[in-house]
RNA sequence: GCAGGGGUUGGGGAGUGGUUAAACCCGGCAGACUGUAAAUCUGUUGCCUAUGGCUUCGCAGGUUCGAAUCCUGCCCCCUGCACCA
């Protein structure tokens, strides 16, 4: 695979992607083709896409013709980073850690190319397979003795919680040696000798590099970490870069919108709500991220910029970033579902639609909430609306308060009495009957078939 | 351990006996405008079988016609001091 750029670190460079980077990295870069990593924390079981940044970081290494590994921490994930946290973590048992990390492992396999013909094909690899084997006493001695605690102390993800009352315990005091140690392996095994991550790691990346040039030599052996910066890139035995950690526009923590952070499974979220979460994507923030989460070439990210200028009316760019990350993260079928669900949904005729059809578009649709009812008692709308809780609509006194703003509609047609008794005329096809609050949400609701 | 301060509705933060479901700000949600955007404006933001009722102000009791507001005990947090080192 060719791009327009010459190698890789310009090309991410160009996409806004380095935050930080060890002197010389891109020269080598541009040089050599090496093997590099990127840390995955297994703490939930699906990826999210605040995950995209350093999933795309890793293909577009491998594009250039570098080798990616991804490394599931398993072994790290049992203990915990204290970066950007003011509390203790609840510690994850291993079966969760395990599980989480097969989830994970797999999503990463769809994004990287694993084929064996592959020059460069990628690796996942997971630390617990050696963490979990060093024995203590091997630790402190060879790795342990190449730490200084006085450094270790000064680390801003430290010094914050010594501050508070709660302190840090050991466990995550020792965070930063294990992620270390991660590196120094893989440089060991695979000649490994570069690493990514969040700028919120580029203190732990750094601590690795410092481990490898203090186990494997190099003349500024004594040198604090801090110096690194400083050191001329022949005195590295090995490199990394950081990514910026991405906001919105508005300094708002990206993906937080609609209900928290949309996940890359489409069991938790839909291929419809991810398309939305991107098509919703302000001006100013579409660029951006076409740049990082797709692998569109310049001149047509170039092309789009020039659009949003334009033609901002047309949300081309929010349409393009849409269906490439849909396509990359679901497939062509899962584009073509948020597509079809999208314009079911926004094209105002839903009474037109039968039942079946609602029910294959809206079924794993926006907030996904599928209810069956029973008619047979009696019910009003609230309650119907309201059922197992977890809706979108939580109570009825939120359905009044929505309804008395014209919030509400029910089939398309705007509802003013949240309390009246539902009939069977206000199915589909006698099934199924679509809740909208808002603009954007939708719930849907069907009978109960052997109460009909 | 001693002394002092404090725990209020998503966050911040008022309120120290009734007119307080609890000011104000932020955030959230919705409406208008628009482009399924931003900005702006407006409304709303405990629950319910709803011109009323119920449950909320760290927890448990108590005093009162009436408590977030007063008393008692407990839990947790902050600040000084002491102890430890």
């Amino acid at each position: 695979m060719s791009t327009e750029f010459d190698n890789v670190f310009e090309d991410l460079q160009w996409r806004n992607a380095i935050a930080e980077a060890t002197p010389g990295a891109n020269e080598i870069l541009a040089r050599e083709k090496v093997t590099c990593y990127i840390g995955f924390d297994p703490t939930a079981q699906s990826l999210h896409i605040g995950n995209m940044v350093p999933i795309m970081g890793l293909v577009r290494m491998q594009q250039h013709g570098h080798t990616p590994i991804a490394i599931v921490g398993g072994g790290t994930g049992m203990i915990g980073d204290p970066s950007g946290r003011s509390e203790e973590r609840p510690l994850l048992t291993p079966d969760q850690i395990n599980e989480n990390v097969q989830g994970i492992q797999r999503q990463l396999e769809s994004f990287l190319d694993f084929s064996e013909e592959s020059s460069n094909r990628a690796v996942v690899v997971n630390n617990a397979d050696w963490l979990s084997k060093v024995s203590l006493i091997e630790f402190l001695r060879d790795t342990g003795k190449h730490f200084s605690v006085n450094t270790m102390l000064s680390r801003e993800s430290v010094r914050s919680r010594m501050d508070r009352d709660t302190g840090i315990s050991f466990t995550e005091f020792s965070y930063q040696l294990l992620q270390a140690y991660d590196f120094l392996r893989l440089f060991e095994e695979r000649n490994c000798t570069f690493q990514m991550g969040g700028s919120d790691q580029w203190g732990n990346i750094l601590g690795g590099i410092d481990l490898i040039r203090r186990v494997h030599g190099g003349t500024a052996a004594s040198q604090d970490q801090q110096d690194l910066s400083r050191l001329e890139a022949a005195d590295l035995p090995a490199h990394a870069m950081a990514y910026p950690l991405i906001t919105t526009s508005t300094g708002e923590k990206f993906g937080k919108s609609i209900g928290g952070a949309p996940t890359l499974d489409p069991e938790q979220t839909s291929p419809y709500r991810l398309y939305q979460f991107f098509f919703n994507v302000t001006d100013p923030d579409a660029v951006p991220y076409l740049k990082l989460f797709t692998m569109l070439k310049r001149e047509q990210i170039e092309g789009l910029e020039e659009s949003v200028q334009t033609a901002p009316r047309e949300r081309e760019a929010q349409q393009t970033l849409a269906a490439e990350v849909t396509r990359m993260v679901h497939g062509d079928r899962g584009l073509e579902e948020a597509k079809r669900v999208t314009k079911a949904l926004f094209s105002n005729d839903l009474r037109t639609l039968s039942a079946r059809e609602l029910r294959g578009a809206l079924t794993e649709a926006s907030h996904g909430m599928v209810r069956p009812v029973d008619l047979s008692g009696g019910i009003t709308l609230a309650s119907a609306v309201t059922v197992n809780g977890g809706g979108m609509i939580s109570s009825t006194s939120e359905l009044r308060r929505l309804v008395d703003q014209g919030a509400v509609k029910i089939n398309g047609q705007v509802e003013t009495d949240p309390l009246r008794q539902l009939t069977d005329e206000d199915f589909i096809d006698r099934q199924v009957m679509v809740v909208q609050r808002g603009k954007k949400s939708h719930d849907l609701i069907w009978l109960e078939p052997d109460a009909r």
